[in-house]
RNA sequence: GGCGACGUAGCCAAGUGGUUAAGGCGGGGGUCUGCAAAACCCCUAUUCGGCGGUUCGAAUCCGCCCGUCGCCUCCA
């Protein structure tokens, strides 16, 4: 298997560290709103990234984390007049309805920045013993100038970011990309106890605490969104390895590209953004997962209804392939699908092209099972492949219908079937129509007629 | 301004030196069907932003130009 690993810039053969143990940390959000897309963007790539390497035997222990305290969290609570923790708890209950919606497999650790605190203040501690970081009025700064590597993994250095020259003044930082492991509490914040006075975390330091925690001093794989890249995760590699003496922080780095709406990345602070709740309103949870990796995890995403919609009906395929029956004649091989699929995605998670060979599946077991072929081999592994790795949930849409809509359009069927026996054909088409209308669509068989909702 | 990525059919999107440029959506024609739908078959890029260059050979490498996006500040 081959992963592209963002510090090197190139695609590595990947190896964990320990034989068949895969450890992944992937940043997850800050809940101080309601997730959208982008978020699930990041969610289903590292999630089709722990299914793969799980199909293929790893062992993965995968965590993420929810970054529970920050500006933001504090500003939207004030705003609402609900205490942080409560502001914060509602958005990451919310957050993990939207996984499971997404049929998202649970990391096996969710942990939250303001339970981490004493592994903070250990690191912190440590760095600062180290001459790595210095206390100032209650704050205490990461020394950049004393990271020999810093910008390694942005490929920028010091000098590059004075150019940008946007960089605030702040009289309490020796050098101005000195970034805070540890802020001072302002009247009426939450904050923690510290050898420093009472305070709260930087954003980085969170990282780095719960990776040595849950996961050991080297992950095998560190992923987040590219936008993380810098200065988050530059920060992370800067205090951990710090830390650690010069022990890399993670074997590989992945970034997912960004999702667009419009020309433009969708993010919180623009407010051009699609919430989740609100995709799958609309569409379908495999719609989404098949839009984001219909192309390759870093490049990126533009989410619209119309590609929302073309999704839909691409996972259609797919799930009308795994209803069609077969005969006794032939059996299908998949062998050579399922090995172009494979090979694809050992490639770096080349999505596109493994969608690519499943898609080639189902034509296949189509047309077999037109020809009275066996095909249920072939099923299996479209289900195998389409469902376990790449993680489509195929739900058959009555799923999500109530019982007495359901009903209703079943009553609608069966009076249809009776006129048609009836050759009243006319009277059949426009209940037929009156379906359309409730976006029922049906099929005629032998067995009878069998319906679905087109969303 | 610095760094990075990208520009492939009506749309989305693979492919990154060498047979007929994956796959999906859409469109056209056909088979099936009472008619449809679904499915299947055929067609839908002589060409890969533009101009030069390297090479026996380039969408793929190099240079320039045009256009788009991301990061440099909170962001998945």
């Amino acid at each position: 298997m081959r992963i592209y690993d963002t510090l090197e810039g190139r695609v590595r053969d990947f190896a964990p560290l320990d034989g068949k143990a895969a450890r992944m940390y992937v940043c997850g959000v800050t809940p101080y709103a309601e997730a959208h897309v982008g978020h699930a963007m990041q969610a289903i790539v590292f999630d089709v990234v722990r299914r793969h390497l799980e199909h293929r035997g790893y062992v993965v222990r995968h965590v993420q984390n929810f970054t529970d305290i920050d500006d933001k969290l504090i500003d939207r609570a004030n705003q609402e007049g609900a205490p942080v923790a409560d502001l914060a708890e509602r958005h990451i209950a919310a957050y993990f309805r939207l996984l499971e919606a997404l049929n998202v497999r649970p990391a096996h650790h969710y942990p939250r920045a303001t339970e981490q605190t004493p592994q903070m203040l250990e690191i912190i501690g440590g760095l600062v013993a180290r001459g790595a970081a210095y206390a100032a009025a209650g704050d205490v700064y990461f020394r950049v100038t004393r990271a020999p590597g810093y910008g390694k993994l942005s490929r920028r250095s010091l000098e590059m970011m004075f150019a940008g020259a946007r960089i605030e003044a702040n009289a309490q930082k020796e050098h101005p990309m000195d970034f805070a492991l540890w802020k001072a509490a302002k009247p009426g914040e939450p904050s923690w106890d510290s050898p420093w006075g009472p305070g709260r975390p930087g954003w980085h330091i969170e990282c780095s605490a719960m990776a040595l925690n849950y996961l050991g001093r080297t992950l095998d794989i560190h992923g987040g969104g590219q936008d993380l890249v810098f200065p988050h995760h530059e920060n992370e590699i800067a205090q951990s390895e710090a830390f650690n003496d010069g022990q890399p922080l993670a074997r590989f780095w992945m970034h997912n590209g960004m999702m667009l709406l419009g020309q433009e990345k969708m993010s919180k602070s623009i407010g051009n953004l699609v919430t989740i709740a609100d995709a799958l309103a609309a569409h379908s949870a495999d719609a989404l997962r098949h839009l984001i990796l219909s192309s390759h995890y870093r490049s990126p995403v533009t989410y619209s209804d119309d590609l929302m919609a073309a999704s839909g009906r691409a996972v259609a395929r797919l799930r009308q392939a795994l209803a069609v029956s077969g005969g006794a004649g032939a059996a299908l091989d998949p062998d050579p699908h399922r090995a172009r699929f494979l090979d694809a995605m050992d490639d770096d998670f080349s999505t596109p092209q493994a969608l690519a060979a499943l898609f080639d599946l189902a034509r296949a077991v189509n047309r077999a099972a037109a020809e009275g072929g066996d095909v249920q081999a072939a099923q299996e592994a479209l289900r195998t492949l389409g469902g376990e790795v790449i993680g489509f949930a195929f739900a058959e849409p009555q799923a999500a219908v109530d019982p007495g809509l359901a009903r209703r359009i079943q009553d609608l069927v069966d009076r249809r079937a009776r006129l048609r026996a009836e050759r009243r054909f006319a009277e059949a088409d426009a209940i037929r129509d009156e379906l359309a209308a409730m976006n029922v669509s049906l099929t005629d068989s032998p067995q009878g007629a069998v319906w679905q909702l087109t969303q």
